[in-house]
This record gives structure tokens, C-alpha cells and sequence, in this order.
RNA sequence: GGCGCGGUACCCAAGUGGUAAGGGAGAGGUCUGCAAAACCUUUAUGCGUCGGUUCGAUUCCGACCCGCGCCUCCA
């Protein structure tokens, strides 16, 4: 089986193929650091994420980069009003998006940043320039004139073939040849931050990092790019002008869209109060673990509507897979084997892997897996399971979270950090009990945890159930969830 | 208006020209000192509506209704 994506430009799902066998060179449109990044940007970042994790355990050598826009007129507006310098304010919200992306498990990417690249940006825009690729207009701005670009709209599916502009140019937009044109540098207005370079002064375009941070990382032409859906249009189509009117050669292979997300039925915004970062969910008493689950619950090309029903779910689902992964590797199971449970973990392998290839179908690679914990809960319940069973089913678990990488136990303590980064931002009142509730067992250490969980193991072999059953009180109030079983006490943090 | 996506049980959500994965929730049961976890049974003669093609359609085609996206530097 070969992975098979969709491909927005031609608009159909192909065999993904490098352009070497064993290597994939990708890039993802990242965030514009002028805020918090909100649960579409992750969606949006995780399905990247899910892709780049399959890859790899595909086989490829992946190099996957990211840039970081930390220049932009947002920026340039809110850093001159808050007056600080345009590095300074946007050192806050790259922080927070690194530190969002590792609470919900992305594995980070190289990482580019536009202003680390301003000279190769002004080169790029010179180069274009000579070749007729862009003109400067009268206050120093260069546009890019998509006349000279007649493949101009084939991603969007656009055609601007005789679409002549008319009525509708923006009167300080005056200065283009066409009002499709767009910005490849602007001149700074005044008071504005501005970088000195050999084209000028000013400040780069939207789309010009993208193409000039991802080919110099990538070469001039790789396998794959990918954002949001929205990005389509303008950017992508923009950036695919610029470097193919540059270089002559396909810009990237592969693009790959994120479909918007939906919250409670509606497109999220501000006005509508149904704007979430990762960070607010948290503070309401949702885990990271429960968050990314939900977020890769639907194929990434469909509309995922973000609902706290839907966290709730997720949370649940994610409780059923660690509960028997905690049930496999803490049972006690006959020496042995039974050959059935080892088929049972290699079809759910592949019937995952299968679900993958087929254009990321996440929600089909979760069922296979869950087929797998429902058939093996039923052996062990039969006592069916033998102890050399145990290491592959516990290897298909592991080729899930490979991928899906919900499993970890650490959401107690990525909570805390949480609650640390609110109280420090003024914003405790904020804070959930729920929230409050689920970091309380990152308090209390492994060892400390084993130590009540031994007294207790002892009050019940003396038959103490009260003393047994005041000590599980005791741990639940603190977030453990005690368990007894034939085996013993099993503990997970809540 | 142009281009595109979707409407599947109480909720979320896969999927196929031949008779509906999975998760959550509910109900009943098993196990259990209790609790939890887990398992079993159960919940769509039905897949937006109406037509058409076909031996047979939820799956293909057409129309219609509804929801959504891009076409405005919003992932």
C-alpha cells in the first residue's frame, strides 16, 4: 500500500510520490504571531502534524519546515501601539504558539522566521524585478503583475483570463497595473517599522517569505505544501506566481489543505463568542490529550464542527485506550500465546495503516483500533490472553500513538503549566475547578502515589475495607483513580 | 454570480452498486467487599427530499431543499 492524498491542484486524490524514493521534503504555512493561535489554527497544524508522523512511520526521511510570520500589518499596527519593537512584541505569542503546539503533541518542525530572512527576501523580489516578474511603483513598493503569469489561478481553480479590472480598485491601491497585482514588498507609510535593503526601504509581502524560506530550505521545487484551506487563495496561488516565474520549475508537487473547522454548528469569530485557543479549553477542564483527539477525529478534509459535547467524547474515547493499555501491561496472563491475538494486532496494524494511506482517514485508522481493544478485552475476559500476547498488542497501541500521540499520561502536568502561565497573565479568575481538579495529581509524584497505593493494597489483604476505602477516597480527592483487580491496584492519574 | 464541500441512529462519525465501521450516551445483564474498569445483549428495513438508471442504490445520474467554505492578508 502506497499513501494516497488528495492534491489540490488537481483536484483529485493521487499516489503520493516523492521526488526521492526515501525522502519527503514538505512545508506548512504557520501562524502569524500576533496573538494567541485558536483551535482552527491547530486543527489545521495537527492534521500537518498526522501526515509528517505517518510519513516517517512509513519509511520516509522527512524534512518538514515551518515558517513563523512575525511581520505582517497586524504586527506593525499592534507593536507600534503597544509601543514596543515589532521582535519584541511578537517574542510572546511565538513563545505561546511553541509551547501550545507541544502541550497538544505536534512535533515541531523546523522553524523559519520571516524576519530572519528580509536580505533573501529583497534578492528574491530583485531577481523578479530583472526578469520582468515585478515592477516598483512610485513610493517604492513592488507588485508582482499576474499578466505575466499566465498559469495565474490553476490551484484556486480561478480564471482571470480577460477579468480586466474595473470599477473595483481600492483608491490607494492605485498605483498597480491591475488590481489583481499583488504586494511583493511595501514601502513603509510613515512612522511605520521599516527594513533598509538594496531594493529600499520597507517590508516584505505576505507571500514572499513562504516561497523564498521554503526553497531555500526545500530546493526550488518539493514535494509537498500544505495550510489551511483558506490559504488557496490568495497565498498559495501568489506564492506559486512568484517562485515559478522565478525559477521556471514546479514550485511544490503536493498541496494539502485543512478543511475550517466549525464550532457548535457555527464558523468561529470573535463576535460570535465561540472563539477558543487550546489555553482557554484548558482553563475550562479539558485536556490537551482530549483536545487533539477531537481535532483529528474527523478527516482533515472535512468540516470538523468543535463541540464540548464532542470533547467530552473524545476525553472518553481516550480513557477507553489507556484503560487497556494499563489493563495489558499490568495483567497477569498465562505463559503462552495464542495465535489469534497476535493476528488480531497485525490486522489492526494494517487495517490502521490502510485507513492512513487512504488520504489520511483518521476516523477509520481510530475504529481499527478500537476493533482491536474491544476483541482483546473479550480475550482477556474469556482468559483467553497469554502473557506473550501481550507485547503485540501493546506494539499495535504504539504504532497508533505514533501517530495519534494521545496516549501519554502527562496531561496533569501540561495542565499545571497552564494554570501557572494564567495566574501569571492575571487571569486566574479563569480558572476552572475542573481544571483545578486535573492538576491536582501532578502534586503528588509517582512515588508517592505507589506508597498510598501499597497501604492500601494492605488494609484490603487485612481485610481493613474501611481504612482501604478511606485511602482511595483520599487519592481521588487528590485526581488518582484507584482500581482493584484480580491483579492487584491499578492507578491513573484522572 | 463563479468555484467547491457536506446532509448517515439520541450525539459525534466512517463507509460501500448487493444490503449500514467505530466512539459517546441510554437500557438490561455478567464480574465485583464497595467503587472502578471490562465484557455481553440492545438502540438506523434506514443513510436530506423527489425522480431516474439497475436484477438490486444509502452508494451512480438529475432536480430540489438545507448547511458550510473560498472568491476581502481569517488556519
Amino acid at each position: 500500500m502506497a499513501l494516497r492524498l488528495y492534491n489540490t491542484m488537481s483536484a483529485r486524490v493521487e499516489e503520493f510520490r516523492p521526488i526521492e524514493s526515501n525522502q519527503v521534503r514538505m512545508y506548512a504555512c504557520g501562524p502569524t504571531v500576533y496573538d494567541y493561535g485558536h483551535i482552527g489554527n491547530f486543527r489545521t497544524f495537527i492534521a500537518v502534524d498526522i501526515l509528517q508522523r505517518f510519513l516517517k512511520q512509513s519509511g520516509y526521511q522527512v524534512r518538514y519546515v515551518m515558517n513563523i510570520t512575525d511581520v505582517d500589518d497586524k504586527i506593525i499596527r499592534n507593536s507600534a501601539r503597544a509601543g514596543v519593537g515589532v521582535r519584541q512584541y511578537t517574542a510572546k505569542y511565538e513563545k505561546a504558539f511553541l509551547e501550545d503546539a507541544a502541550m497538544l503533541n505536534i512535533e515541531q518542525p523546523v522553524l523559519v522566521r520571516a524576519t530572519d530572512h528580509i536580505p533573501a527576501m529583497a534578492d528574491f523580489i530583485g531577481k523578479l524585478e530583472q526578469k520582468g516578474f515585478a515592477y516598483r511603483s512610485e513610493d517604492g513598493s513592488y507588485y508582482f503583475p499576474i499578466a505575466k503569469f499566465p498559469p495565474y489561478g490553476k490551484l484556486s481553480k480561478k480564471d482571470f483570463a480577460g477579468m480586466e479590472d474595473g470599477a473595483r480598485v481600492d483608491l490607494d491601491e492605485y498605483e498597480k497595473d491591475n488590481a489583481r497585482d499583488f504586494a511583493l514588498w511595501k514601502a513603509p507609510k510613515p512612522g511605520e517599522a521599516f527594513w533598509e535593503t538594496p531594493i529600499g526601504r520597507g517590508r516584505p509581502g505576505w507571500h514572499i517569505e513562504c516561497s523564498v524560506m521554503s526553497m531555500q530550505q526545500l530546493g526550488d521545487t518539493f514535494d509537498l505544501h500544505a495550510g489551511g484551506e483558506d490559504l488557496i487563495f490568495p497565498h498559495h496561488e501568489n506564492e506559486i506566481a512568484q517562485s515559478e516565474s522565478l525559477t521556471g520549475k514546479t514550485f511544490a508537487n503536493f498541496w494539502f489543505h485543512a478543511r475550517f473547522l466549525l464550532v457548535e454548528g457555527e464558523k468561529m469569530s470573535k463576535s460570535l463568542g465561540n472563539f477558543f485557543t487550546p489555553r482557554d479549553l484548558v482553563l475550562k477542564g479539558h485536556k490537551p490529550s482530549s483536545i487533539r483527539y477531537l481535532l483529528t477525529s474527523v478527516p482533515y478534509r472535512n468540516q470538523l464542527n468543535f463541540t464540548w459535547d464532542g470533547l467530552h467524547q473524545a476525553a472518553t474515547s481516550v480513557d477507553r485506550l489507556r484503560n487497556f493499555r494499563l489493563r495489558l501491561s499490568t495483567g497477569h496472563f498465562p505463559e503462552g500465546t495464542n495465535q489469534t491475538m497476535a493476528k488480531l494486532a497485525e490486522d489492526a496494524v494494517a487495517a490502521m495503516r490502510a485507513a492512513l494511506d487512504d488520504d489520511l482517514n483518521t476516523a477509520q485508522a481510530q475504529g481499527a483500533i478500537f476493533e482491536m481493544v474491544r476483541a482483546a478485552n473479550a480475550a482477556i475476559d474469556a482468559g483467553e490472553m497469554r502473557k506473550a500476547d501481550v507485547p503485540a498488542l501493546l506494539g499495535a497501541i504504539e504504532r497508533f500513538d505514533e501517530i495519534f500521540a494521545v496516549l501519554a499520561d502527562d496531561d496533569p502536568q501540561k495542565i499545571k503549566t497552564i494554570l501557572d502561565w494564567a495566574r501569571a497573565e492575571g487571569r486566574e479568575k479563569e480558572i476552572s475547578s475542573e481544571a483545578l481538579a486535573l492538576a491536582g495529581s501532578a502534586q503528588l509524584s509517582d512515588a508517592e502515589i505507589e506508597e498510598k497505593v501499597a497501604q492500601m493494597a494492605a488494609a484490603r489483604k487485612g481485610r481493613d475495607f474501611k481504612l482501604s476505602d478511606a485511602l482511595r477516597a483520599e487519592l481521588i480527592a487528590a485526581g488518582i483513580i484507584v482500581e482493584n483487580t484480580k491483579d492487584g491496584i491499578r492507578w491513573r492519574r484522572k
